[in-house]
DNA sequence: TATATCAGTATACTTTAGTATAGTAGTATA
DNA sequence: TATACTACTATACTAAAGTATACTGATATA
C-alpha cells in the first residue's frame, strides 16, 4: 500500500495525488453534493430541491462524474414512478476527514488575514535591500 | 476563534470554510506554485523554469492572487537587474497539513478503485428493489 | 552594435465550466 | 382531458479559465 512517506520526497507524485482528491470535490456543485449526501441518502429531485439553483442537467451529469469516480452509489428501485436514491460509498463517507481538515484550515486562515498581528515596524520591510 | 465543531453542524457554513480552502489550491498551476515554494523562496524565472510549460501571463496571474491571498509574501530587491522572491507566508507554510491528508485520502482511495475487495454475490444488490 | 537577462504586460484567442429553456416517457390524480 | 410527478436528456447559449504570441524598459555582456 503506497502511503504519504513513499510520495513525500517526490513533488510531482505528490502533486498528482493532491489533485485526484482536488478533482472529486471542485467545481460549483461537487461541494454541495457530497455535503447533502453526508446527511444521508436523497433522490434525484430531493438533491435538486436541497441545492436550489442547480438544473438537472448539471445535477445529472454531476452525479455522473461522482458514480464513476467510486463517491457515489446509485440505486434504482422499480416503483412508480422510479424511485433512484444516491449515496455515498464508504470511500465517498472517507472524504468527510479532507473536509474537515480543510475546514480547520480554512477557518484558521480567515482568522490569519482578518486579524493580522499587529507588527512592530521594521525598516527592512518597508525598502527591502539586497546586496 | 471559530473552530471545527462551531460550523459541523451548519452545512453552509461548512461547505462555505471548505470553499475558501478549496479556492487557495484550485486552477492548474496554484497547486504546483504552493509546491515548488514548499522548497525554498524561489524567483520568477525560476518559478517560470520549475513549472515548465507555464506562461509569464498565467504565473505573473497566479502568484498576484496567492499574494492577495495571504499565501505567498512577494519581496524585490533593487539590485540590477530586479530581483524578485516568492516565499510562502506562514499561512502558505501550514496549508501542508492539508495537502497531506489530501495525498493520504488520494492514495487510499485510488487503492480502494483499483482493486476492490472481492464481494460475495449479494441477490439484493444485482436488482435492487424497493417496497 | 547585437543579443541576453530580469520581471513582467498586452491583445487575441481557444477550451472548459456552467446556465437557460424546453422536452422526454410513464403513471397518477383532479 | 388536463395537470403533475418521477428522473432525467437535448440544444444552445454565456462566462470563466487557460493559452499563444509578441512586446516592454533597464541593464549587462559579447
Amino acid at each position: 500500500m503506497i502511503q504519504l512517506h513513499d510520495v513525500k520526497h517526490c513533488s510531482s507524485d505528490y502533486v498528482i495525488a493532491v489533485r485526484d482528491t482536488l478533482n472529486v470535490i471542485s467545481g460549483k456543485w461537487k461541494l454541495p453534493i457530497i455535503g447533502s449526501l453526508l446527511y444521508g441518502k436523497k433522490r434525484f429531485k430531493e438533491l435538486e430541491r436541497d441545492l436550489g439553483k442547480i438544473t438537472p442537467r448539471m445535477l445529472s451529469k454531476e452525479l455522473k462524474e461522482l458514480e464513476l469516480n467510486s463517491i457515489i452509489k446509485r440505486s434504482v428501485y422499480d416503483t412508480t414512478p422510479v424511485t433512484v436514491e444516491y449515496e455515498l460509498t464508504p470511500s465517498g463517507e472517507s472524504i468527510r476527514a479532507v473536509l474537515d481538515v480543510m475546514v480547520s484550515w480554512g477557518l484558521q486562515h480567515r482568522q490569519a488575514v482578518m486579524k493580522p498581528e499587529p507588527m512592530k515596524p521594521d525598516p527592512m520591510s518597508i525598502s527591502a535591500n539586497k546586496a
